[in-house]
DNA sequence: AGCACGCCGACT
DNA sequence: GTCGGCGTGCTC
């Protein structure tokens, strides 16, 4: 007897075994995917993860369905960091490969219902909903589920084909679709028979009462003549401006002849076009000394002031580790930021950058998975967001982790909640490759472990062509509202830069850390505030659309003329977002072309993109945005930053509160200056004595570090200690309440390092569902594994209590 | 994640 | 009295 151990791409943290034949045994090979029944009916796509020949005791294990692959489709270092990946991050193996897996090879079944040959009905024995489905039958040879859930227009229809199936009419089968289609496209070449001299008079006589058709002819010539290429239907079209019906008829009469070659979707057509990049002496220096590092450490953190160049140090670096016939990872926060780098890498490397994320089609993202399973030339260099780090990689040499200190690395839902820098740092091991990781702003987290000697440290200092570092401004609001100095939300010093930079032809940033137009609506008479009917927030201020909305779940209604509550009109907004700010502008700055960038105004594929793009171009003199705008976004033509608000940040009840304000307003300023004139930085605060603003103003990291670690190391926090968050939510606030005392005490008495909780967070409720947390902080010297098996043994004996098997519990380890 | 089983409310 | 709602448990 043979088996196999196989994964399945669902949120369950057990294998499954299945049997499989004698030859099957031998041609399976760990990493192939296997097509197995799983549950009643459905098929789903597994992941071989091993083959052996116990087969289990207690049950008789399911035979697979089919063997999907002829070669191995994951690697084995790939599963072993998976396992790694949901031991770590305390969650099922089937929720790493579900979210590892490109959707386009996890084909899963459909159930097609079908007519029953050679049977008679009698029609009067069939209900409504049976005959209905018994007519569609006679329209169509076959039905999807989705089909029959529209005609019958009710959600349940299992019972119904039930019936029919006990009263010998339908049969259903389970249809397996591969989803991904390699993309073909069409060519024409000349029939055979015209192929010589004299075959072309000939045409020519053919065609001679059909103008159209004899351009397209000679535009063809024109193009063989030209370029030895194979032509496309395409290009033919567009050199004779013609159209496909022309075409189509000239192969009819068997003139051209048609036929299809597979194409790449994701293929850059063009060389690289960049020598040999020019590295000023700190680049230089610290190109050198990321080297030397490397050469004792896995990791080295390159610490550079923004600006500083580090893309060119890591194309330097990526291009030493090409030369050897490495591959090489390049991690990047956020999406949107691919399309600069890009664009600016494959001037250099050409085509040998390929690209990874999550706004990829399906299609799109099985072909990188293939490129860079055979180590093919256009994937030597994947640029990708965290998801990218899941890819077949046979010959990793060099994982970039850029712009490190970004909290959106780590995954919060679904799960696996994995931040990918910690990830990509174990990836490396197994690969045996080195790590770099870039950023202005290090996270404590990792400036502590250079310190510890575990990561190698390179910084540079100054930024890259001599541009000076931006000249940083307080402006104390306390003072400006009582000496009346204040516009709106403005401050009369910003106004005045705004007003210099616009008159001068530069550009400006505004920053405001919240988007809509207020975030409180507040009735003058009553003092009512009006909530999100399922969530305990206040609705915001939405004012282009007019109306108030949950940033929770999306919940909206129109703005109210007057309170709902005693129905005074009397309302007030209290606090800003981004869209208020807009307005001011234009009243305060009436002939400047302003815009606002933040969620609601980046939507779609590109949005992103297209407003960067006109700000690059100068099409807009103010943009007005969220931290989507502290992300390493290069601008060359903006003098002024300013920062409407510092306090919001700074108040955040979170202990990395501090360490993230401070990143962000260094990396938000870090956008004005980038050409000779040294740029300024507008920071308006309550609290201009603050620390934290003050180390920003300072540009003094060591001094915030300091501060932070110091706080981290008081309060117990990362890196001293490691903080696992269980959040539990229901419906039901009383079972929960229970429910989480329940596992706290259990927790508490069983682990004997501090737990937390359970706690109500600030916002208590969302989606109508009641929400408790509960903190475990493990300090550095107890063993992390030994914790966490207790902990998962406790959520174990949680789960056995009947009344609380109904609370959902999500665990977030390493939580940020 | 599906899908079946089983227990309670609103209809014929 | 039945249809159908969803809470609960299992899937190799």
């Amino acid at each position: 007897m043979f088996f196999v151990e196989v994964v399945l791409p669902l949120s369950l943290a057990k294998t499954f075994t299945y049997r499989i034949a004698e030859a099957e045994f031998y041609f399976i090979k760990k990493g192939m995917r296997v097509a197995v029944p799983f549950g009643k009916s459905k098929i789903y796509t597994a992941l071989v993860i091993d083959m052996h020949q116990n087969g289990p005791g207690l049950y008789e294990a399911k035979e697979i369905h089919q063997i999907l692959d002829e070669k191995p489709i994951a690697t084995e270092i790939q599963i072993k960091h998976w396992i790694w990946v949901a031991n770590y991050y305390m969650c099922g193996i089937g929720d790493v490969y579900r979210g590892a897996f490109p959707a386009g090879l996890l084909l899963e079944s459909e159930t097609i219902i079908s007519h029953k040959p050679n049977v008679t009905v009698n029609d009067s024995e069939l209900s409504d909903d049976e005959f209905l489905i018994y007519e569609a039958l006679h329209h169509q040879s076959s039905l999807k589920v989705e089909d029959v859930i529209s005609i019958l227009n009710k959600k349940n229809i299992l019972p119904v084909l039930q019936k029919l199936i006990a009263k010998d009419i339908i049969v259903l089968e389970e249809e397996i679709k591969e989803s991904y289609k390699p993309k073909l496209v069409r060519y024409v070449k000349l029939h055979s028979k015209y192929e010589s001299d004299s075959g072309l008079n000939e045409l020519l006589e053919v065609l001679k009462n059909a103008n159209k058709q004899k351009e397209i002819v000679l535009a063809y010539f024109q193009i063989t003549a030209s370029e030895k290429k194979p032509i496309t239907v395409k290009k033919l079209i567009e050199v004779s401006n013609s159209t496909s019906a022309v075409v189509k008829a000239l192969i009819e009469k068997e003139i051209f002849e048609e036929y299809y070659l597979q194409h790449d979707r994701v293929s850059f057509e063009g060389t690289a076009s960049e020598k040999q990049l020019l590295l000023s002496k700190a680049q230089e220096t610290a190109y050198s000394e990321i080297k030397k590092k490397l050469l004792e450490k896995e990791v080295c953190l390159l610490h550079g002031v923004t600006s500083s160049g580090k893309t060119e140090i890591y194309i330097r670096l990526i291009e030493e580790y090409l030369e050897t016939g490495k591959q090489v990872l390049y991690l990047l926060p956020e999406i949107a930021l691919t399309t600069q780098l890009v664009s600016r890498l494959r001037l250099h490397f050409g085509d040998k950058v390929a690209v990874f994320h999550s706004k990829y089609s399906n299609n799109e993202r099985v072909e990188v998975w293939k490129q860079t399973l055979e180590n093919s030339d256009k994937a030597q260099i994947v640029i990708g967001a965290r998801s990218a780090l899941f890819l077949p990689f046979t010959n990793l040499g060099l994982l970039i982790v850029d712009e490190e200190h970004e909290q959106t690395f780590k995954q919060t839902d679904p799960a696996p909640r994995y931040h990918a820098r910690d990830a990509a740092i174990v990836l490396a091991s197994f690969h045996n490759a080195k790590v770099l990781l870039g950023s202005a702003t290090p996270s404590i987290e990792t400036y502590f472990n250079t310190q510890a000697g575990k990561f190698g440290l390179v910084t540079i200092t100054e930024r890259y062509n001599n541009v000076r570092m931006p000249e940083i401004v307080l402006v104390d609001l306390k003072d400006k509202h009582f000496r009346k100095r204040m516009t709106g939300h403005f401050s009369d010093l910003l106004i005045e830069e705004i007003a210099e930079a616009l008159s001068l032809g530069e550009q400006v940033i505004l920053f405001q850390n919240r988007r809509g137009y207020s975030p409180i609506i507040e009735c003058l008479t009553c003092g009512h505030v009006p909530h999100c009917q399922q969530c305990d927030v206040s609705l915001t201020f939405h004012k282009h659309k007019n109306q108030l909305r949950c940033h929770y779940c999306g919940y909206s209604i129109a703005k109210p003329t007057n309170c709902h509550s005693c129905s005074s009109i009397d309302l007030t907004t209290k606090g800003f977002g981004t869209e208020q700010i807009e307005q001011e502008l234009m009243s305060l700055f009436p002939k400047a072309k302003t815009w606002r960038m933040d969620q609601d105004t980046t939507r779609g594929k590109f949005g992103f993109e297209k407003i960067i793009d006109s700000f690059k171009n100068r099409e807009i003199d103010i943009l007005v945005g969220t931290q989507m705008l502290a992300k390493g976004l290069d601008f060359d033509n903006v003098s002024l930053v300013g920062i409407m608000n510092a306090d919001n940040m700074l108040h955040h009840p979170d202990f990395r509160a501090f360490e993230r304000s401070f990143q962000m307003m260094t990396q938000v300023a870090g956008r004005a200056g980038r050409s000779e004139k040294q740029g300024k930085v507008v920071i308006q605060t309550y609290n201009p004595d603050h620390n934290t603003i003050q180390q920003v103003t300072m540009n003094n990291y060591s001094g915030m570090y300091k501060e932070q670690l110091y706080d981290r190391q008081i309060y117990k926090y990362p890196p001293y200690f490691r903080i696992i968050k269980l959040t539990l939510k229901h419906r039901d606030y009383d079972k929960l309440k229970e429910g989480s005392m329940w596992m706290y005490q259990v927790l508490s008495q069983n682990l004997h390092i501090p737990v937390l909780g359970p706690e109500e967070p600030a916002i208590n409720r969302i989606r109508n569902e009641y929400i408790r947390t509960i903190l475990i902080k493990i300090p550095q010297n107890v063993p992390l594994a030994g914790t966490k098996k207790t902990i998962q043994k406790m959520l174990n004996s949680f789960e056995a209590v009947a009344q609380y098997r109904a609370i959902k519990l999500i665990i977030n380890v390493d939580f940020y």
